[in-house]
DNA sequence: GCTATAATTGAACAATTATTCAACTATCTT
DNA sequence: AAGATAGTTGAATAATTGTTCAATTATAGC
């Protein structure tokens, strides 16, 4: 997001169809629940947390683990699982030094399934 | 994605278990697929974006009608559009001087409908 | 207590992004 | 042809984002 100056939202637009509009307003979720939607769409929005989701979707992994299959650093992976972990995405359990990681329930399975389905019958 | 400088990517790894990860490795995705699975979300991750798939989930719209439910611009909205389509996430059919979206197809109501629902068990 | 390792965190910075504004194309009406 | 309207597009800019680096916390083994 990124409004500009701080003038009054004016809205430039000529003509529509009223029923139509008010129709599809009157069915619109509250802001804050397509606000967190997207947001959850946003957090799977990104290469590096895409391949978390698809690890952790095979198995449970430790962040060490995580950065070696991503070849990058644990604290790339640690911020990167954050922002997961914000969106209740993955879960963690801790066992001694270690943090292991896991998809935090089957709708984000089927999330990431439906998401794959589409861009690979995209050709 | 942000690199910082030019030097090569070190793996600051110090220990992880081989054997899990290459089970891991050995099933993941081409960078291909998954880039545009993220990109896929991507498209998705704005509040914006989202209340207009929402809004075409329920029935077709032309420029106008979005941009007035939305409260915003047609050129925002027709940004926005652009996104979407290069996703493939909505068509479009022109009529005169109008024009109007609908969703592509059933998997993206499918994919939204699949994270509402988290979202909305989420609490 | 001391050292080593796993992970998290905050600051900094480059890259990306969403909206605005202005200019433009295309279509309809007269 | 001229004027009006629907929509698209490019440039500019403020905000956001992802990675890196350095510092910190927490646990294990000696």
């Amino acid at each position: 997001m990124a409004r500009r100056g701080g003038g009054e939202p004016v809205c430039k637009v000529d003509f529509f169809d009223p029923k139509r509009v008010a129709s599809v307003r009157r069915r619109l979720k509250p802001d804050e629940t397509l606000l967190s939607l997207a947001e959850t769409f946003k957090a799977l929005g990104d290469l590096t947390r895409i391949k978390i989701v698809f690890a952790l979707a095979q198995q449970e992994l430790c962040v060490c683990d995580l950065a070696n299959l991503l070849g990058t650093t644990k604290s790339a992976v640690s911020h990167q699982l954050r922002v997961l972990r914000n969106m209740r995405l993955v879960r963690y359990r801790k066992d001694g030094k270690m943090v292991y990681y896991s998809l935090d329930d089957d709708h984000i399975k089927r999330l990431f399934d439906e998401g794959l389905r589409h861009v690979e019958e995209m050709g």
